[in-house]
DNA sequence: ACCTGAACACCGTTCAAGT
DNA sequence: ACCTGAACACCGTTCAAGT
């Protein structure tokens, strides 16, 4: 009563492509064209196939952005955790991804990305240990979004060469990191 | 020696449409349909021409896109301008431009918006003034841009819905501006 | 001097036909 | 069972021709 393909687990046409080439291919695009070169059409170039074929593999276009969104957040939690695990070292991992992947960073912290907000929240939860060490648990998720808040803002804005007039930048960071962790230690 | 147009000052065929009949109707595009919808023909046919004559009066599509996002940025300057001039008024009207003109909003504050930096500093001045009020003259311009950052940082994730599991998103905004004035003034 | 249709090079997406 | 070309409905943009 087998299939044709039960036995040797074998198709009549294997797939050319898997998931993880195609989350591969779109990273790289984004790193390398921004968010609007991240089409159907140069993801299925870069990995062989025609474009209808992906279609095999995500739902739409906006399915392929979420998961390389994931992707992305992913790499910015290992860096995060890769750290000291205080909070100025978070920080410096968080500004540092952005700038070695301002349109992947821009794109997790997007509506675009389309997130799990869950998945987010624990992709972050190195910053919300070291602001809970800080602020003192009852005001960790207060303290933490206060932070990311202010960190993504300032990174955005960076990004979008919007502090681009007078200053020194990494002098202005400075003093935020400084500013905001006595501002979060004052909440205890 | 007059040529046909110089005495009345008529033109043989005088234009259809000004540039802000154009801006116009690319705010309200902006509004109803985000920044996906804001494209030459949706903003040709509520001005009633076709796209191509669209390029009489804008470079291409970024320069509309720009001329948006000047407009936009303008009714949030009047909207800061109009408080009480203190930091919390004008962070509150920072906030309820957000909610009323999301896409608007994040357009101000995307790299997409090719806005100018002069223009952009210029428009925040009353959050610059009000910042000078609390740290002082010395630190007015990095305690700004620290309010800043996270304002807009705290609005982009509000909108893109990231933060949306526990706590309360106003509570959240109270503890933020409360811990951020505090925070500005420990710098004098 | 503006407006237009037609054209071109792109998108995303669907689907019948090929293997 | 995947892959494909062809097709469709959109984009932005150019340009010769109409008025």
């Amino acid at each position: 009563m087998a299939t044709v393909n039960s036995y040797t687990g074998r198709v009549p046409t294997p797939s050319k492509v898997t998931i993880d080439d195609i989350v591969t291919a779109g990273r790289a695009l984004l790193d390398s064209e921004g968010i609007a070169g991240l089409t159907m059409q140069a993801v299925a170039q870069r990995v062989g196939v025609r474009a209808p074929s992906l279609y095999k593999h995500v739902v739409d276009r906006d399915d392929l952005v979420r998961l390389v969104a994931e992707a992305e957040l992913a790499s910015l939690s290992e860096l995060m955790a890769d750290g000291r695990g205080d909070l100025r070292s978070i920080a410096t991992a968080f500004r540092s991804f952005a700038h070695a992947h301002p349109a992947g960073y821009l794109l997790v912290f997007s509506a675009e990305s389309r997130l799990d907000v869950a998945r987010l929240e624990a992709a972050v939860s190195p910053l919300l240990d070291a602001c809970a060490a800080i602020a003192g648990p009852e005001h960790a998720l207060e303290a933490a979004r206060t932070l990311t808040a202010w960190a993504t803002g300032f990174i955005t804005m960076e990004l979008a060469g919007q502090f681009n007039l007078g200053g020194d930048v990494d002098d202005a960071w400075e003093f935020g990191v400084e500013r905001l962790t006595e501002a979060i230690r004052g909440s205890r």
